[in-house]
DNA sequence: ATAAAAAGTTAGTTTCTGCTAACTGTGGGT
DNA sequence: ACCCACAGTTAGCAGAAACTAACTTTTTAT
C-alpha cells in the first residue's frame, strides 16, 4: 500500500500547516484543503494506518520520520514546479494549481531534470 | 459533461490509430492501450454519446469534428511535453509515459509556456 | 449547569475507470 | 449446414476518493 495521490496531498498540508500552526488538527487540514471533515477523517486515517502521521487522543497530528521524508520530497516537487511554470511565463496562481497536479504524478527521473534545467538557470 | 483523462487518452489512441490503419475498431484501440474488450467497449460508447466520434454498425470508428480538435490537442501537448522533456535529458521512454500522465492535468496557460520555451530553445 | 458550537466519526452515496465472466452476433471454412 | 473464432456487449465487481446526513463527543460560554 504505496501513497496515493491524494494521500499525498494530505501530507503536503500537513506538512505546511505545521509552519505556522503549533497544532495541526483534522479540521485545519479541512479548511486548508477545502475538504468535508469526514473526507479528512478517512485520509487522515488511511495516513495513520501506513505510518506516515501520529494522531494522539487530542486530535494532534504530527509527522512520522517516513511522514516527514515523503512530505519532503512531494514539498520540494512542488516548490520546484511552480518556480519552473513561473520562470516560463506562468502566473503565479495557476503555475501552483499545475505543480499541485503534476508533483505527484512526475516521475522521478523527470523531476530531477526539471530542477537541474532550474539550478542551471538560475545562476 | 466533459472529457475526463480516460476519454481523452482513447481519444488519442484513436488519432494515432487513425494514422497507420484504414479502419480503426474497438479491439485495435483495446490492443493499443492494453485494455480489455468491455473496457473499450465503454469507453467507445461514452465518446459516441458525447459526440466526439461515430461508429457506423461495421464498428469502424471516426472521429468527429469535436474529436478530432480535441484529439489534435491533446496530441500536441504529448508531443511537445515528450520533446520538452528529452531535452531536459529525460530518457525517450520515460519522457512517454510522463507525458502521457501530464498532458491531462496541465492548464493551458503552462502548457503554451512550455511550447513557447521549446519553440525558443529548438532554434 | 446547561445549551450551543466545534470537532470527529459512521454510514451510505456518487463518479471514474479499470476488470472478469458470460453472453450475442456475424462471417468463414469444411 | 455447422461449428468456431473473432468482435462486441451486458452485468456485475473493485477500489480510489470525494460527498452529505446524521450521529457522538468534547469544549466553551453564559
Amino acid at each position: 500500500m504505496s501513497l496515493k495521490p491524494s494521500g499525498e496531498m494530505y501530507l503536503e498540508s500537513i506538512y505546511v500547516l505545521c509552519k505556522t500552526k503549533d497544532v495541526v488538527r483534522s479540521i485545519d487540514i479541512a479548511e486548508h484543503m477545502n475538504f468535508s471533515k469526514p473526507s479528512v477523517s478517512r485520509g487522515v486515517g488511511l495516513l495513520k494506518n501506513e505510518g506516515y502521521i501520529n494522531v494522539d487522543r487530542d486530535g494532534h497530528i504530527t509527522l512520522t520520520d517516513a511522514g516527514l521524508s515523503h512530505a519532503n520530497k512531494i514539498y520540494d516537487r512542488h516548490t520546484v514546479l511552480s518556480q519552473a511554470l513561473i520562470l516560463l511565463g506562468v502566473d503565479k496562481e495557476i503555475a501552483e494549481e499545475d505543480a499541485c497536479k503534476i508533483e505527484h504524478i512526475i516521475s522521478d527521473e523527470s523531476f530531477a531534470a526539471v530542477k537541474n534545467y532550474l539550478n542551471k538557470i538560475k545562476k
